[in-house]
DNA sequence: TTGGTTAATGAATAAATATTCACCTATCTT
DNA sequence: AAGATAGGTGAATATTTATTCATTAACCAA
């Protein structure tokens, strides 16, 4: 061995893709640009990634796992069901707000032509303590006796619509807000 | 004038286009697919629209008043709250699950490098008859005293997160799962 | 019926952009 | 310290895809 690859460059370009793809989405997304943005040389990208795809393909799956470990930093399933009912939401909120780019870039990498169909329901299995917690949830009577996917709908529907409107109005929620927008959530799927 | 412009092709080349981008996304959308999805020859397609920008920007147009139209169809701002909330809801919900192509290329367009600043807002506009309603439903206090941007991400958010799922499973909800979905957000957003 | 005008076609061209590669440089090994 | 190996560069090339255009066909008006 001669020159080790560099670590920092590989989350360099990540954090370029991600930039470029939250201001142009997908569509706007080119290879020159994620290297200027990332200080590189055109060339060097492809020392790290055969393609754009594999590039595009590397980053949702880094993308996912640095999610999944936000979301779960310090949860504990012995915890009560409200406690962690509460935790794992405002989390998920915190994660997604402060980090939009992940939400935007998930969501577009579902229907673009780059999708491996092996990731197609990978998320779900990156999440299961949600569901889990949910299924504890129906058990214990807390929550209403409906379908897991239905009640996550409806609690994932609404975080991203919220960075959403963050995303346009370029403000932030302040707590009291953020608060009632839990109190919303869990209205909706309380028994 | 020798030869009309047939109205038929320009609807023929939008639903083209929404087949397309339900497939693979705004990054999939090529022209020749367009045309050929459309039955036409490519150059056709520049009779109709100058470029592709303006294709999208011209679609992104009648897809909002088309799914307008089809929201308040048979609305009738005279009846009481709940009827209006009840029947809106059903509704929004129905187009989309009816059309998910819709949302999708809306939701894309937000996020292209196609978007012309002027639609930005535009579509609050033309959906300011929810706006109106959640007002009346906080005034007759029947709804929770919140910024009507939160009460509507609320309610959006479950929809668009529905509509993902119906894709998704290939499946469509039961009517009693509707239902319940409607429970929800009614739950989530009642005073 | 004919001439004029514009729509329609799709192969040819232009433009945009992904990818390569010849050359250069840093770093590791001995 | 020198050679070897692999990273880094960015202009050159290949590829993809938007757009044009010469030609044909349909329609309208007189």
């Amino acid at each position: 061995m001669a020159r080790a690859k560099d670590e920092n460059k590989v989350l360099a370009i990540y954090e370029a893709t991600l930039k470029l793809v939250l201001e142009n989405g997908f569509t706007g997304l080119k290879m020159s640009k994620v290297a200027q943005e990332a200080k590189l040389a055109t060339g060097t990208l492809y020392i790290y990634f055969k393609d754009k795809e594999e590039l595009i393909s590397a980053l949702y799956l880094h993308i996912k796992k640095e999610q999944t470990k936000q979301y779960f930093l310090d949860y504990n399933e012995n915890d009560s069901f409200m406690a962690n009912f509460r935790k794992l939401w405002f989390r998920v909120m915190e994660v997604n707000t402060k980090s939009p780019e992940y939400a935007i870039f998930t969501d577009q990498y579902y229907r673009s032509p780059f999708i491996k169909e092996e990731y197609r329901n990978h998320a779900e299995e990156l999440i299961s303590p949600i569901y889990h917690l949910l299924e504890r949830g129906k058990a214990e009577e807390l929550v209403k006796n409906l379908p897991l996917e239905l009640l996550v709908c409806q609690l994932i529907g609404v975080i991203s619509a919220l960075v959403n409107l963050q995303q346009e109005t370029k403000t932030e929620l302040s707590q009291k807000h953020v608060e009632a927008m839990f109190k919303m959530s869990w209205d909706a799927i309380k028994n």
